[in-house]
Formats: structure tokens, sequence, C-alpha cells
DNA sequence: CACCATGTTCCTTG
DNA sequence: CCAAGGAACATGGT
């Protein structure tokens, strides 16, 4: 369920359960999340020991632990489309698609998976193919300009780009580009100086408005917020006026644009769905 | 049966 | 090597 505000929430949930606590045991039921790391591998690094804490980068969770032995590990984890990670008390029958359990003594860390496009592995080679932090100083309006200076791909799919900047995901790419009033369809080469600024800006306040609203209603003990809607999950019934708000055009075909109250458009690039308002979002400036 | 889904990686083509 | 496009991964909802 997740995109970048939901992993920080989520990280920041888990570092206030997960610190001090000792692995007494894993269990892997879906060996396709653990990656390259084998799961004899895993098991003998982290079986006895200790969680540290927990940070994000991206949509990555960096688990970081004190082995058996005292030695600093760093474990992986990514929610792919579908995953969560949670406590659950011992007992509790485990979900169907649990991928990974592992056993902190009177409670289970839980990672679930329906379509186990997750992971949590030692390999933590793909940390370094990511850009910079949207929300980090290194993320600067100079910078951005100059990953989109020599792309002729549309705007919409240079963001999901995790080179380019790390984290931005497909729902908060058509949000920002919203809230720039800058066309998805737009080549990144033909955005002006000024859009440029625009769009790192609508980044920004995109992701920290969720985190922000994500960290004033309560989680679920499971960490999906499913009452308070931070994530995303579609036509569900459950979905607040307040969520509705929250995402202006993600989901929202055919229903007016709330600026402008023109219908939104949804299109498919690199076979995936973009919303925006072709009335509000220009193709020059 | 068809199509769509919050993500990343791998392969092919130029 | 790079850029770009597309398929693959796997399951469930509508």
């Amino acid at each position: 369920m997740p995109e970048w505000p939901e992993v920080e929430v989520l990280v920041r949930q888990l570092n206030r359960l997960l610190p001090d606590r000792k692995i007494k045991g894993i269990h892997v039921r879906r060996r396709r999340v653990l990656g390259k790391t084998s799961p004899r591998k895993l098991d003998a690094s982290l079986r006895g020991g200790t969680f540290v804490g927990v940070r994000r980068r991206a949509k990555f969770l960096l688990f970081d632990l004190l082995s058996r032995a005292g030695e600093p590990l760093l474990l992986l984890g990514h929610l792919g489309m579908t995953g969560r990670m949670y406590l659950s008390p011992r007992d509790t029958p485990l979900p169907k698609h649990a991928a990974v359990v592992i056993d902190l003594g009177r409670e289970s860390f839980i990672f679930e998976d329906t379509r186990y496009f997750g992971k949590l592995t030692l390999d933590i080679t793909p940390l370094g193919r990511l850009g910079p932090e949207p929300l980090d100083d290194l993320f600067t309006a100079r910078c951005f300009a100059e990953q989109l200076r020599n792309s002729s791909q549309a705007i919409k799919i240079k963001l999901l780009d995790q080179t380019v900047v790390a984290g931005v995901g497909n729902i908060y790419a058509s949000e920002a580009l919203f809230r720039a009033g800058i066309s998805p369809l737009l080549p990144a080469r033909r955005l002006n100086g000024e859009q440029v600024s625009r769009l790192r800006n609508a980044i920004r306040k995109v992701l920290r408005e969720a985190v922000q609203f994500g960290s004033t209603v309560p989680l679920s003990y499971d960490g999906t917020n499913r009452e308070g809607a931070l994530f995303y999950f579609g036509s569900a019934p459950n979905a607040s006026d307040f969520y509705e708000e929250r995402l202006r055009v993600y989901d929202r075909e055919a229903r007016p644009c709330l600026r402008c109250r023109n219908p939104i458009q949804r299109i498919f690039q690199a076979a995936r769905s973009t919303y925006y308002c072709a009335r509000c979002q220009t193709l020059n400036s």
C-alpha cells in the first residue's frame, strides 16, 4: 500500500515498536521476496540479533540491526505494490500471503504481500541506483533541471524514474504535476526553469502534506491506516471525504477538476494511468 | 474471460 | 555505455 509518504509513516511507526526487540527466529514462506539472499543466509545473519532502528530511503525501509555477535547489519525492505509490515501477537493465525515472519517472542514481525513484488533482503545494491531524496537539500531545482535537460520522455514518466528523484510513485506524480500546472505529456527537456522549480516545489509540498496528514490520523494495528485513508485503497468503502480531497486528480477520471470544474482526464503512459486536468495543466508556460 | 492495480528489474532495440 | 519501450513478476478486484 506504499508510496513515499506511506513508507515514511510506516517507518516512524516501526521505529516505536522494533528497537531492542530480539530476533528468536525467521520463517521464510516465500523465497522470492528475499531476492539474492538465501533463506539460510538470512537466518544465519538475523537469528539472535537485535533491532536497533528503522530508516527510510526512497520507498525502501532500512532496518539497522546488531547481529548475535554484535556486528552491525542492514536489512533492506520494500513493500512493492501490496506489501505490509506490522507486529502481531505470536498466536495470531498467519495471513494467507505472509511472506516472511520474524519471531520476536511475544509477537511476530509480519511481512505480508499479496502479490509478492516486495522485498526483505540483505542485498542492498538497489540503494546505489537512487537519486536524491525529494525533501533533501540536495534535491535542488538546478539538479532537477540537469536530470531533465536531455530527456525527450514525458515528464510524468521521468518523475517515476528513481534516479531523477527517489520516492515519487504513480499517485504522487499525477498529484505533483497537477499542483504545478504542468501537462504530464510535456517532454522533460521542454520544461523551462520556472516550471522545473515549480514542479520541484510541488513534489515536496505534496509529499510533505501527505506525511503530515498521515501523522495526524491513527494507524491500524497493521500499519495500513484504512480508516484514515492515508493509503490508497481504490474505491475502498471506508475512504473518507477527507481522503477524497487529499488526492486531487488521482483516480478521479471524468469527475470535475477541483480548480476549474473541467472533467479530469485519464491517459496511459508507459502502461500506467495518469490523471490530469487538460485545462489547468498546460504543455507550454 | 477481460482489464486494471500504490513498483522495480530485466531484456531488447536503436 | 546510454536512452527508451515493453514485458515480466503474482494475485485479486471489478
